[in-house]
DNA sequence: AACTGGGTAGAGCGTTCGTTCTAGAGCGTG
DNA sequence: CACGCTCTAGAACGAACGCTCTACCCAGTT
């Protein structure tokens, strides 16, 4: 009835992976509306017709899979490195660490692939919005855990998991702007400062 | 020689200031590349012509004079609040407050002009990252120094400066996306916690 | 009265956009 | 072998894009 081929070769990923990636990489670097269907088509070496048949709800739906793509990525990086030290404060500032590293070697293009995705396309676009939304949330709902984990009260590990997501958010956005590291370190810093002074 | 007449009256502003201000309107909530030259001259009342006369570098151009705007309009909140308060864990406070207030009356569509406007313009338009890079530093020049006034020591507050700004920025996008002032709430109670623990 | 130049006006250029559409390749099932 | 189905292929459409261009208006100067 149905065959799984799906190969994980970097290279031999099914046509439709293909293009969330795709999407998901050039809408990171140029914004939503900065990326072409065709673009995309290109240089996810597939054709319109694929594009189209796969997400028949055109570009918006293109968008909404790109931002749940950036979400689950960054997902996975989040609980490892939240998963890794025993001491929230140290994960977050070995974070902004691990971030300010990829910026860096991205020559300062990549930055939140979801950012980049939703800004701008919230009037026209709340599907987009509301993934976006949900992917703010869901890493939020991690770092709260991990705060909770720690010992830390509820009401403090649900507001701190504001503070950090945003914060991140936020030196990301400058690091990439300053082309330089200086934002994330210092919310590093600031933010490992501020979880301790909760103990 | 040279007359001046420029009336301050909110629709006599001159063709230019009416050029700029447009533009910084709609791209903070369009984002630069969703926002056409065309739609411009129709919404700022002028023409084709007109918008290539004052800005005889195009789009490009207009980004960048948006920005500046943009830069120039947070900046005197910015200085204003900062004054009014001779705490400076206060001051942030209320400024996320404020923020909060101004993105719920825009039903969430007006965050900051600089971010929407620079996100996504970096590999093509060198000179909008510029001028966003510089918007960062002059507000985060204006906290460090009412940090200075209010006796923090030099590098506490240069690095406590970063912080501010950034997770300012970042409050706000969690804000818009979230469509919920939680993110901004947190973040000022966070931020006003962290520079009073440095006193 | 003639000239000058900053500013206004918008038709039109070539290109690209998102999307639609028809045609066909490849393949497991009747 | 023919059928149906998923997926590939890309030409074509109308609309919008950024930008160029010529023509014109009109105050100030001579």
């Amino acid at each position: 009835m149905k065959k799984r081929p799906e190969p994980q070769h970097s290279d031999a990923l099914g046509t439709r992976e293909r293009i969330v990636r795709t999407t998901s990489r050039l809408m990171q670097r140029q914004g939503y509306q900065g990326t072409g269907i065709k673009q995309i088509a290109r240089e996810a070496q597939a054709t319109l017709g694929s594009v189209y048949h796969f997400f028949p709800g055109g570009k918006q739906e293109l968008g909404t899979a790109a931002v749940r793509q950036g979400d689950a990525e960054f997902a996975d990086i989040l609980e490892k490195m939240l998963a890794a030290e025993d001491d929230p404060a140290t994960a977050v500032l070995v974070l902004t660490k691990v971030l300010g590293e990829g910026l860096e070697e991205s020559d300062w293009l990549d930055g939140c692939p979801v950012t980049s995705t939703v800004v701008g396309t919230a009037v026209d676009s709340p599907g987009i919005q509301e993934a976006a939304a949900e992917a703010f949330a869901h890493w939020r709902a991690l770092v709260a855990e991990a705060l909770l984990r720690a010992g830390f009260a509820e009401k403090d590990a649900k507001e701190l998991a504001y503070t950090v997501v945003s914060a991140l958010e936020g030196a990301e956005m400058a690091a990439q702007v300053a082309r330089s590291t200086q934002p994330l370190d210092a919310v590093g810093q600031h933010l490992a400062r501020l979880i301790r002074s909760y103990r």
